[in-house]
RNA sequence: GCCCUCAUAGCUCAGCUGGCAGAGCGCGUCCUUGGUAAGGACGAGGUCAUCGGUUCAAGUCCGAUUGAGGGCUCCA
């Protein structure tokens, strides 16, 4: 499946051939992007705007100064991106934080310096030798590949440009600002490895991160942006909310701890209750598969790799990695009317995915991980209704959590498998169905999967980055062909259904990884894992708030009652630490009046309310999922 | 998987050029029984991730392993 955040969101099939379908990067490119590796990238060093200009400007001064302190050093690529430049280095020797500081200091002086960037156009011959002579062989290159280009396409060779401030010369075919002194406030962030041009068969560079901005504000806001991000980690809110753990006996699944599974819980029920409502039926299917499964599927041959394999009695058993084929095994167990349709089988889905070890992190890239999993079976006619019943389904749960879902079409990619016919009219259905909505989306061309055009689901957190979730894909070869599903039409034929699969959380896992990072932890009060901390200011009412707690528990309330000998203030604190909703604080005057002093984790105060108030106005909350 | 960095108490971290294992929070006991973000005293708690090496001596230096973090790559 095309995007590398969709992975496991997504429900799926094999990729024949997959690395031929330049799948695109991140979810917030949405401009057509040169593909990875190609000259094209390598030249294009993102310039398209002023600040990009001088972003790229300084990954060139920071080339000058490695240079400086390392004349053997070979350069690979530098390029602007978000929020700052990188560029690649062969070195020596491996970077320490003193080179770093090193580095920076030499940028300085020549943006003090001011030099100007000087642009230069020479025969490509004589380009070529120049960085020949100057030992720069990425450099040669990415020349070389430039002329293997031309010649393929029977244009003449392009001239070699080239910029220069002060002694450094670059290829690069710019823009750039007009001198070294107009670079902003930078910093250095972060040496990390990469390979050159992306290929674990080429050599690995080290790749220095920078970020530079047009004003001293802008780098500390962005700075600033990092703390927060860091402060709203998931992995860290995890531990001091008590939600999860990793341990090394199972890296890369989490083990849930009591509050965690409550939060997991509450989602889990509040989508099941959407499912039952909309005419899901629930299934549950074997987490351990017959390798033949796989062989029908297409995944055996390309996704082996990433599956869990275990022998037993001679024959060979995996882990499934998915949940969709195993789907067709109860589509198949009777024969389907075209009465029967749409048939819509959710899952919760344990999957494990072998991913690799360097990329597990967190929530977010685990190698366990439960889908809310969909299957539904459908006739063609019935195809645009649905999804626009599921853009719907999108809306609702997301709205539980105050975000606004970005739509995003990928249409049929140049690799498609099936029909082409079945597959311009599944578009234009889906299209109409999105149009039809009423929502804005985006388009992005030949980014569907091989076997399905697809809608991506992304929403953008507090922090304003975008994530990507839940997603929609019909299915039009690989279970109805693969698996040979059929139903009896109205002139008792049997015809092929069409299948989507989808996703609303996608994975759970994840799903509350964002969650963690967009409210910071304070999660909304409907799913909150404790929604109500009941503080007894002295050992004698400690009684009365055991009784309160009673009575929230019979409502199905989240509530603990804070019974230690702290004093009032520091249990006030604690909660308030692990962004509990409500504290509900119990003294003489309550006990007495059956009333609650009730202090929000916002500091809001509200006196005297009775005890039966405060429950119907929680229990109401609650029901409303309101975000 | 690859490159770099990291691993010390439940948590956050200090521990310099090798020489007796530390702090704060949390936890336990006791005192305190309180009115909206930390009351006090005492105490328990560590095979310094694991294995090996150098050394009179290793938390500290070297190597390997495991896990984590930042990237690269991959992602049905």
């Amino acid at each position: 499946m095309g995007d590398k955040d969709v992975s496991q969101a997504a429900t799926g099939a094999p990729a024949a051939g997959a690395a031929a379908t330049g799948a695109t990067d991140d979810a917030d490119q949405f401009f057509e992007t040169a593909v990875r590796g190609s000259v094209e990238e390598l030249l294009d060093a993102g310039a398209h705007g002023e600040i990009d200009a001088m972003r790229h400007s300084s990954a060139h001064v920071m080339a000058e100064s490695v240079l400086a302190i390392f004349p053997d050093a070979q350069l690979g690529i530098g390029p602007a991106i978000d929020d700052g430049f990188y560029y690649d280095f062969l070195l020596p020797r491996p970077l320490t934080p003193d080179d770093l500081a090193a580095i920076e200091a030499g940028m300085r002086a020549s943006i003090a310096a001011d030099h100007p960037f000087v642009r230069k156009e020479v025969p490509f011959a004589e380009g070529r030798a120049f960085f020949e002579a100057a030992r720069q062989p990425f450099k040669v290159e990415i020349l070389d590949d430039l002329a293997a280009k031309a010649k393929e396409t029977g244009t003449p060779l392009p001239p070699t440009t080239t910029y220069q401030q002060g002694s450094f010369v670059d290829l690069c075919k710019g823009p750039h600002v007009a001198s070294t002194g107009k670079i902003g406030p930078f910093k250095l962030m972060t040496v990390a490895g990469a390979y050159w041009r992306g290929s674990e068969k080429r050599p690995m560079l080290q790749r220095i991160y920078g970020t530079v901005w047009s004003t001293q504000e802008d780098l500390d806001a962005y700075l600033h942006r990092l703390e927060e991000a860091k402060r709203r980690d998931h992995r860290r809110l995890g531990v001091q909310l008590d939600l999860f753990s990793f341990h090394d006996v199972s890296p890369g699944s989490a083990f849930w701890h009591p509050k965690g599974q409550r939060l997991w819980r509450t989602l889990e029920a509040a989508i099941r209750e959407v499912q039952d409502r909309r005419g899901y039926q629930e299934v549950a299917t074997p987490m351990l598969v017959h390798k033949k499964l796989w062989e029908q599927s297409g995944h055996w041959a390309n996704y082996q790799d990433s599956m869990f394999v275990l022998e037993s009695e001679g024959q060979t058993f995996s882990l499934k990695p998915m949940n969709c084929p195993e789907s067709t095994f109860i589509y198949k167990s009777r024969l389907r009317s075209y009465r029967d349709l749409p048939l819509r089988l959710s899952e919760f889905g344990r999957l494990h995915r072998n991913e690799r070890s360097g990329t597990l992190s967190g929530l977010t890239r685990v190698r366990h991980f439960v889908q809310d999993d969909a299957h539904i079976y459908l006739r063609p006619d019935q195809l645009q209704d649905e999804i626009k019943e599921l853009l719907g389904e999108v809306y609702e749960v997301y709205g539980w959590f105050g975000l606004e879902p970005k739509f995003t079409f990928g249409t049929k990619p140049d690799k498609a498998l099936g029909d082409p016919e079945l597959w311009e009219k599944a578009e234009s259905q889906i299209k109409a169905a999105l149009d039809s909505f009423g929502k804005p989306y985006r388009i992005k061309p030949k980014d569907g999967a091989f076997y399905a055009p697809k809608i991506d689901i992304q929403i953008e957190d507090a922090l304003g980055r975008e994530w990507q979730t839940a997603t929609i894909q019909v299915d039009l070869v690989m279970l109805p062909e693969r698996f040979d599903c059929t139903y009896i039409d109205e002139n008792g034929e049997a015809v092929r259904p069409m299948t989507i699969h989808r996703a609303i959380y996608g994975s759970l896992e994840r799903f509350i990884g964002v969650l963690i990072e967009h409210f910071a932890g304070a999660f909304p009060v409907w799913c909150a894992p404790v929604q109500v901390m009941v503080i007894p200011i002295a050992d004698r009412h400690i009684e009365g708030a055991r009784e309160l707690e009673t009575l929230l528990k019979a409502r199905k309330l989240r509530v603990e009652v804070d019974a230690s000998d702290s004093r009032m203030q520091n249990k006030i604190r604690l909660a308030q630490e692990q962004k509990v909703p409500y504290m509900l604080v119990l003294g003489d005057r309550e006990i007495e009046a059956h009333t609650v002093a009730i202090r929000n984790r916002a500091g809001d105060q509200e006196n005297g309310v009775t005890w039966d108030d405060f429950i119907d106005r929680l229990a109401e909350e609650t029901a409303a999922r309101r975000p």
